[in-house]
DNA sequence: CTAATCTATCGTAATAATACGATTGTAAAA
DNA sequence: TTTTACAATCGTATTATTACGATAGATTAG
């Protein structure tokens, strides 16, 4: 099958999971993480600061792009990448969420 | 090759990678937030609980329980499954980390 | 216009993930 | 001991992910 079934899940629950996906790729998280320290975010530094080759780390923009995490703009004949803060802020509201429900009371094993 | 370079990345961000990774699936979701939020941690109620096969719910405990995120208990003929405090603390101020990371000030796209 | 530069996409190969039924392994109950 | 109940694992089919080279598209420079 190998088909997520998505359908039989809350709204929520496949939101977050979806970012969290997108969030699962040691080379996005280099990615947030130089685009959130750094004033700099032209593709092309991105793609010199990674160890992976140019398509690759253009397939990964495209993954984080597309959860909405971070958003590019041309600028001239690059393209200059950033957090979009919109849902920058909803992916940190949840994850705050999720980790804010644990009852630090004692576990039950 | 469809094989992540793991070695190509410093040792926190593969962490947080796989951390969020096991999040990025919305059974699992599913899972975490039962976990937080009821006492009971009895591995057929979950199964019950979720829209999925014994075994797919038995395989996506496995991948939480392989992070760390939960940890299992045998319990008479059953199996008491809950949050992993420790490991959940450290996840919990991983993604404090890098959502705090963010410089809220202007963005430059 | 042409060449150079930058990035996205295509094609492809290898590996991982998702899901289920069937089976196996444990532990309590009869 | 034998049955019953619970959960893990196996086998397998389908789909997704990761990665790269090659190519295409778009924009500036000459």
């Amino acid at each position: 099958m190998g088909l997520t079934k998505t359908n039989k899940f809350t709204k929520e629950q496949n939101e977050l999971a979806r970012l969290a996906k997108a969030l699962g790729h040691p080379a996005r998280i280099a990615i947030i993480e130089h685009l959130t320290k750094a004033q700099s975010c032209i593709c092309g530094d991105i793609v010199k600061e990674l160890p992976l080759s140019q398509s690759t780390v253009s397939q990964h923009l495209k993954e984080l792009k597309s959860v909405g995490l971070i958003k590019g703009t041309i600028e001239g004949p690059s393209v200059c990448y950033c957090i979009n803060n919109e849902v920058w802020l909803v992916a940190k509201v949840q994850f705050e969420g999720l980790f804010a429900s644990l009852k630090s009371a004692e576990n039950c094993c």
